[in-house]
DNA sequence: TTATAATATTGATCCTGATCAAAAAATCAT
DNA sequence: ATGATTTTTTGATCAGGATCAATATTATAA
């Protein structure tokens, strides 16, 4: 159950047994139902998830009413409405669980109040802010820099899961083009 | 020369003056010309840097041989290439005086040493950590939201500064305009 | 399995903002 | 101050991807 949790958090930061404990001790289990939202807009309820198994995606709704995905997340990685989480306001996303998943939870404010009791936390929390920024800076600099026909052939090139794993609906609507367009893309006309 | 740097980490973080003056230590001052670089793609020396006065402009050059600008820094902010910061690779885009500019800097290993010996660093990092991304997460949500003539009436409500103080073809530059299409749209038509 | 709904494909048309081009205005350097 | 360069404006045309619409396919549930 928390196998994974452990391996994911002892790759990147030293911690002793007892921290980890202390760590570990706060993360609770929870089942989703595939396509069953784990947060909801305008919730207080602020989580960090981390995916066990299944996929996670976190999307918001644009002001025509359509829905906008922020990311996917897989197994092994951490996903919450990181907006809200850092400024503990109410959650402006929803996370939908994609997949049927197997998921772990910790409350903003116990990991928060880790952060001032251990602090090999804070430097996991450091490399989490850190890998965030460059994902989010790399996903903005393909907005600017590339077209719909070429955003899609990169995220074949480098995460050929989402393609795999996913409906046309939910790719298109990550890369923020129409299922139409995509449809002809794929079929490379 | 120091003062708006004292005022903008105390104001956000708590540390004895022993600490401040170690952290103010490894500051250096640099004056750049209108137009100077202060940093360019490929350089090997990554810092950070504080705007007492004038303008940063962080951008990078697009496959197409054209530019295309990440942010401004104006007064009281610190600005670096942080994903190469982050990762401590070359770096990957030109950092620009906009204007005659008084900066104060402090080189990456510095900054991080700092981090291990001064716990108050650390936090002081997490909150410009957390900061950047928000910054960042509302911008790439600007552009897949928001039209052309909407991301300008927006950037003139929430920062009418850059308008003001930027010239048209910077500024369309980082709505990710042409200057042709900003100056429609500025003149209402 | 069958009925129903959701997703994917294909075609026709439209619209926004890019591109190309030229003139006007502003800025800069000597 | 004056000439040179850069920036801004205005006009005409073009193209990529959205939209609308209809059909085909796939997934879901009873």
């Amino acid at each position: 159950m928390y196998q994974q949790l452990i391996k994911f958090i002892t790759d990147r930061v030293q911690l002793n047994e007892a921290d980890l404990q202390q760590v570990l001790s706060h993360f609770k289990p929870l089942d989703a139902k595939k396509n069953e939202l784990v947060g909801r807009t305008g919730d207080l309820s602020r989580r960090m998830f981390f995916v066990n198994k299944g996929c996670l995606r976190v999307y918001f709704i644009k002001p025509d009413g359509r829905e906008a995905t922020r990311r996917f997340a897989f197994e092994n990685t951490f996903s919450t409405s990181l907006a809200s989480f850092i400024g503990g306001t109410l959650l402006k996303e929803d996370t939908q669980a994609v997949e049927q998943s197997e998921l772990l939870y910790i409350s903003r404010e116990d990991f928060y109040a880790l952060l001032n009791t251990i602090p090999a936390w804070e430097k996991f929390y450091r490399g989490f802010l850190e890998h965030a920024y460059i994902i989010n800076t790399t996903r903005l600099e393909d907005f600017i820099t590339l077209n719909p026909r070429e955003r899609y052939q990169l995220l074949l090139e480098e995460n050929p899961e989402m393609v795999l794993r996913l409906s046309n609906k939910l790719v298109a609507n990550y890369l923020n083009i129409t299922q139409e367009a995509l449809s002809r893309i794929k079929s490379g006309s």
